[in-house]
DNA sequence: TTTATATATAACCATATAGTTAAATAACCA
DNA sequence: TGGTTATTTAACTATATGGTTATATATAAA
């Protein structure tokens, strides 16, 4: 699995990670001080597993300043994931009753071919 | 990592399990017919893997309909994660930089204690 | 009852993930 | 130089994931 959007996905399903991105979105911070809410859970190596998965996916970038790495936020890595949420929105919003309606108007041709035993007919 | 969101994001970092989801947004599907365009690369099990992984995250559902299987996509299941990156929206669209600008002077309280020799101060 | 279709389960394998502890590297300070 | 702080890397472990093939189950059809 090496494509960007499930690169991002993967990076989102960890809650510690989650924290890490809304810590960040507060503005730059140390590793260190990135860890700190997270060291009764995990040692320091975890955290910089997390941030290393984190950078990888683009989701935050590392600069440095003498030994320190102050880590960034980039949620411009979060706009993939967004836009293809963003097409499933209509699923869950009001309109959702009328637009199914219409749907299963315009996806009445049957997509399943070679069918032979009163096989379910898909949204008609 | 069992908390909702997590399982969401993480069902969502594969590339099949979201053609599953887009071919369900078109309409209910069995299991075979799900599996159809997968069938060059992967088994039939493997898809009906991927299809337990969607419904356990509650982003589909299964009904009976003699011996087959009809799924439905439910993509309410994708609130959750529409909301979170929701969250982060501002990051990426145009007023971003007047919002960094306003964000700073409200974060400009330093959040890093006991810092003794010229630590990176966090956005200011 | 037998056969065919649709789907699920079992057992297994390879790789990835998330953590650990211990050691290494890098930059600053006295 | 030597010591301290910040961070990373190495080596290891346990569990999860994504796939396989073979087998089992359920329903329908002949």
């Amino acid at each position: 699995m090496h494509d960007a959007l499930s690169q991002t996905f993967a990076a989102l399903a960890d809650p510690t990670r989650r924290a890490i991105l809304s810590r960040l979105s507060k503005g730059e911070a140390s590793v260190t001080d990135v860890a700190r809410p997270f060291l009764r859970d995990m040692s320091l190596p975890a955290v910089t597993k997390h941030l290393k998965v984190l950078e990888r996916s683009g989701l935050i970038t590392k600069t440095r300043q003498a030994q320190w790495r102050p880590c960034k936020i980039n949620a411009q890595g979060l706009r993939g994931a967004a836009d293809w949420i963003e097409d499933y929105r209509r699923f869950w919003e009001e309109s959702f009753d009328r637009l199914e309606a219409y749907l299963k108007t315009v996806t009445a041709k049957p997509a399943m071919k070679g069918r032979k035993r009163g096989k379910p007919k898909q949204a008609q």
